[in-house]
DNA sequence: TGTACATCAGTGAACGCGCGTTCACTGATGTAC
DNA sequence: TGTACATCAGTGAACGCGCGTTCACTGATGTAC
């Protein structure tokens, strides 16, 4: 643990840094079925034998990038989210949406690898489980502030019972259990149509349909935060939220 | 055109299928990305080179895989909805979701293929652009049947301009131009959710959120029936509409 | 401070593999008279 | 009905390519006394 020793270790950890980047570009290019060592090897000046050092496999730098996708969307999500005012869950939640729209257009290929069909071959490793669940979390937590502040209005029809166990087992996943089962299922509805949006946006199913998908977009999460049960429901997202 | 022609060109169309039938196999075995045309060739008995009788190129084959995809999608959402009653939209609508629902989960390789991550070094041809429009011009079809048939509630809230533009240009594209613009704004949001929640569970993104999957996506479909206007809103579709 | 040794980064060659596509070819199937 | 010819399906070899991964190796960097 000397300086010297901690030394080469920085210059390790740059030089993984440096790997990743130059993943990122080569699957911005290609895509993540095309993802070569050998090419990122090249792009480093390097002997591809080399990154052996770095990383057993292709596979784990696979991996390495899907954390990372993972990690920088939810930072994302959560600054864009921290931008709104703190006791307007509404605002966060629309803030937090269009944030996320605005990481996945800059990052399609990142944003493809976590959202979009499976790599052939590629078995997501369970290291991948707890960075993935950081933006359905923050999306659920800001559905319970609102809830918690009074803010969301639930209608109490009762749910039928195999709902109800599919609502209890999704508290449970996510220790959202102080919030009501009807509540809960709307805003895992409202995730589905989040994702739905952007995914359709980006990979090109919504071309030529609007004239602006922003716009679009916008409305869709004003009507999500009216689904969920925000007050100002099934208005129009229009005034920006930063 | 004489009967032996026509014997001939019967056999190359049978043969044309069988490739088809087996890169289908492949696909869902390794992915569009790994479709490879010597294992096709592999999987008939045939010298690689022989396919070119077929297909001028891989990506040509990729193409008519991915034709045929969206028109088996198209029919069975068309044959979803036709079995719910003519005149009970609502009820077509759910019955359409769920056959869209239950077609991905049967072939989920070619949902990938059309809504998942770009194929990398594919681009799409425009022969993919009509059979891509079916199943969004049937869920709109739906929605304007029920809104002509006066199943749907509209609140007449005045749209801020930009999203009227916005379902213009929609309206024109589709050709639904008889229904209010905030109601076909509001079927595309469904639709958006409809394809997140298939692509969600589809790619793995809700395992161990839900103890039934499939009583979710009811749960879902109901929610979106009702923020598209239809009576009944925000129950969940628990009847079967069979 | 200086020297012997251990650790580590990166090299270069090689392995066996599968890929898309081309080309000249052999036979079989269909056509025209 | 029979024969000469054209069309077409499929063969087999070859092209040049890139891939992941292994292995024994050379030097440079750091460590211990």
């Amino acid at each position: 643990m000397s300086a010297t020793r901690t030394a080469r270790e920085r210059v390790r950890a740059e030089l993984i840094i440096e790997i990743k980047a130059i993943a990122h570009r080569h699957l911005a290019a290609s895509g993540a079925a095309a993802l070569s060592l050998r090419a990122v090897a090249r792009g480093l000046g390097m002997v591809p034998s080399a990154l052996y050092r770095y990383f057993p496999s292709r596979d784990d730098l696979l991996t390495a990038l899907i954390v990372d996708a993972y990690a920088s969307l939810g930072a994302a999500a959560e600054a864009g989210a921290a931008r709104a005012p703190a006791d307007d869950h509404r605002a966060r939640l629309i803030a937090c949406c269009r944030a996320i729209r605005a990481w996945a257009r800059e990052h399609p290929s990142e944003y493809g690898l976590i959202h979009g069909s499976a790599v052939p071959g590629y078995e997501a490793p369970n290291d991948t489980v707890v960075p993935a669940g950081r933006v359905p979390l923050l999306v659920l937590s800001i559905v319970r502030d609102g809830w918690l502040a009074g803010q969301i209005a639930v209608p109490d029809a009762t749910l039928p019972a195999d709902l109800l166990d599919n609502a209890a087992v999704l508290a449970e996943a996510t220790g959202m259990t102080d919030v009501p089962p009807s509540l809960l299922l709307r805003a895992a509805t409202a995730y589905t149509q989040l994702f739905g949006a952007i995914s359709l946006e980006l990979f090109g199913h919504l071309r030529g349909a609007f004239a602006e998908e922003e716009v679009f977009f916008d409305h869709s999460i004003g009507l999500l935060a009216g689904l969920i049960g925000f007050a100002g429901a099934f208005e129009a997202a229009t005034a920006d939220p930063h």
